[in-house]
DNA sequence: CGTCACGTTGACGTCAGCTTCAGGTTAGCC
DNA sequence: GGCTAACCTGAAGCTGACGTCAACGTGACG
């Protein structure tokens, strides 16, 4: 699979993808002429990263903790790295529904009989 | 109370709340010597601006929606503004809880049998 | 009056995860 | 051989929420 179908069907730009492989996060193979050429598990691969850059996880995080996520073998510190990320996750989930009971109690009070008119 | 003491209690840099106030998030009266003199109630709306940013507003939304989170009075489209980014909250937490999850599961695989020797 | 922490503005730097641009190459089809 | 879409690299630009530095003004104390 070229990098055009690869973007399309993971819906990650191409000039992302291509930023990828420079941080080290997707390899690909190349064709004779030097256009990279993906296998069919890298799609899985890019929702993986998608969703860890969707959790907060830096890039170089990323690119530490991606061998064990996709194979289940760790060393003690990546082990060690995978709980603080995930207690960092909790601890965002938190923070957010702080946020979201306070918005939603400001939107309850509004629109029970604030709401000025224009 | 001076914008030293201010960041001290609020945990916010100096810096970072004169670029609130060039935001238009914070104002300050001035002292005739032009040095910004904050009232008490700056702390909460410091604190309030904090949350929301760590709820992943941007500062112009926190700009547009500031007036009706501290006073109550809205107008519709305000209201339908704190709807969308509530909802957006809720959304990224769902986002959080399947990466956690994610994480989890690989914690619990990996300290189950297939740490590597270092 | 000096002094020194604290304050002021303005401009530039930073970081991450990209996008955009420029200039050139490859692949596949007719 | 020629066309066009898709691809390549390298470099510059962007956004947001500040950090950092320079050069200078303020204010409370003794």
């Amino acid at each position: 699979m070229r990098i055009g179908q690869l973007a399309r069907r993971s819906g990650v730009s191409v000039r992302a993808l291509r930023y990828y492989e420079e941080q080290r996060l997707l390899e690909s193979a190349r064709t004779p002429g030097g256009q990279r050429d993906y296998p069919d598990e890298a799609l899985e691969r890019v929702q993986l990263i998608q969703d860890l850059f969707a959790a907060g996880l830096s890039s170089r995080t990323v690119v530490e903790l991606l061998p064990c996520v996709s194979t289940g073998v760790a060393t003690p510190a990546m082990l060690e790295q995978l709980i603080i990320e995930r207690d960092r996750i909790a601890a965002r989930i938190q923070d957010l529904n702080r946020a979201k009971k306070k918005l939603g109690h400001v939107i309850e009070n509004v629109t029970a009989a604030n709401v000025v008119q224009d």
